[in-house]
DNA sequence: TAATGTTTGTAAAGATTGTTACAGAGCTTG
DNA sequence: CAAGCTCTGTAACAATCTTTACAAACATTA
């Protein structure tokens, strides 16, 4: 006996189809696969914080005649997946060949995450945070080619948290312009990552004179800017493929938007309420 | 709770003590173990060819109050068996307290990103990298207010693999207009996390009427616009703060770069060398 | 805003499972 | 070889689980 569908599959071809406490249900059972259907329907309930008929309907919609029925299904598969070598264990994502691109992508970007936070010194991370949340500062920020994205990231979410949040235009032309209005004592946040831009290294030597505090995103290589700064990160970029990766540094700023948002949330929480009421009234978000 | 002793230890250790039906039993839960032990106790008494007492009697030998409590000593053994050697990291960042909001960033991406590939069809995955591969098709990339960085990212990397990449500009009302070059056939990377935008999905919805294929970009709670796409990526985005995260939806972009890359090579390779004869020329890049 | 349809949980009925009492089969030993 | 013991299964009971019916809550549409 052969089964050519799995359980997971099922619920991921059907997803759509199914009500929001269902798909919480599938959401609890797919994280928590294929453990938590092994139990009985009221514990699987419970877990999902959904009620025993919402369990018994969505298991209907999957195609099984009753709950025991499914978690046959559900040991047939686990049955299967025991008696596979270990090494099939290692798999990120299911159904799919270790060599898939998604599986190598997967493996590449924890090491790199892990050795990125291996490097980081937290005193770093904690003084940078500081460094941002203090209001007398302003915050310019800044990036290159591909690293624009960051910049235009880190700068959506810095907004809602706190005021005085700037991004310098992507042209540089426009960039020595725009230092006129960069006070000494603020904090310009660049990022570089190979291959480093020369017109960066130009506007963090202008900005270090004129005594700006800069904090630099960077790759393990280390853009020639950490000459200027006393704060920098050096996330690891490798990945199996001819691009760099930008995920770990997605990840630092992430983490600095929350440690940043912990410090300032009576700020922040008036902010965020005035601009969901401006969202409200525009009606550009749904519910 | 931590099982140092296992069922299976258990009951090698107790074999001597057995009846003869109690060894025959305890001999087919050893050979098929532990799923001979995950259905009813008539299932396993009937497997083992003994009577339900007689599983009873040896549950309690085993030091078990009852049938149910036996079987969950086996889904915990489970548990930890099917638990991927990711999750023994405590610690990722060294010498910073787990409490570090690093270290709970950590967890939470990682957490995230397993739980995203196990729901992802790869399938889904291999389709869309053909749909953006084929060149006879334009690519149209648009974000809502969170999720811009990621299309502007995307867009970025793909106009150096291939021709005809457009980014739809950032406000909503222009977009109708940029419709009008959209063909039949041509591809639209919608990215639409929550809050859902009202005006993504009236664009998804005309762009659908246009018979324009929609490749989509939200969270585990699905955008609306599912309804108009077939294929579609759900990236978990939980992060402990007030923030969701992007970074499974960036490792999503960044592998559906590196699979498209290894397909069309030969072309990109190419123009990648333009490229950088261009940057050499402006003298825009350092060594 | 009322009407309609969908979604969801409560609670009770029905089915199944787990447990126990007990009796007979099989051994052992005087 | 029979008394006494252990071992084992049948069958009834008790507990638990699964399923269904129904009504409240919710969203949707006119």
């Amino acid at each position: 006996m052969v089964l050519t569908v799995t359980v997971a599959e099922k619920i991921r071809t059907q997803f759509e189809l199914f009500t929001p406490a269902e798909r919480q249900l599938a959401n609890t059972l797919i994280a928590n696969y294929p453990m938590a259907g092994l139990g009985t329907i009221m514990e699987l309930a419970n877990s999902a914080k959904v009620s025993t008929p919402t369990v018994m309907r969505t298991v209907k919609k999957l195609g099984f005649k009753g709950f025991p029925l499914f978690q046959n299904a559900l040991h047939e598969e686990l049955k299967q997946t025991l008696s596979a070598p270990i090494d099939k264990h290692d798999h990120w994502a299911n159904d799919v060949p270790a060599e898939h691109i998604l599986n190598q992508f997967a493996t590449s970007i924890t090491s790199n995450l892990r050795q990125s936070l291996k490097q980081l010194d937290h005193k770093t991370f904690d003084e940078v945070v500081t460094l941002l949340t203090e209001k007398q500062r302003s915050v310019h920020i800044v990036g290159g080619r591909i690293t624009h994205a960051f910049a235009d990231y880190l700068q959506t979410h810095l907004q809602v948290i706190r005021k005085d949040i700037h991004m310098l235009p992507a042209s540089s032309g426009l960039w020595p312009h725009h230092l006129l209005n960069v006070q000494e004592g603020d904090v310009l946040v660049i990022f570089d990552v190979r291959r480093y831009e020369a017109d960066l290294l130009e506007l963090a030597k202008l900005a270090n004179e004129r005594n700006v505090k800069i904090v630099l995103f960077t790759d393990q290589w280390l853009s020639p800017i950490t000459s200027y700064t006393t704060h920098y990160f050096s996330c690891r970029i490798e990945a199996p493929s001819g691009w760099d990766s930008g995920v770990v540094t997605l990840f630092l700023i992430e983490s600095l938007i929350a440690a940043m948002e912990e410090i300032l949330w009576p700020e922040t929480s008036s902010r965020l309420k005035e601009l969901e009421d401006i969202f409200d009234f525009t009606g550009r978000f749904k519910r």
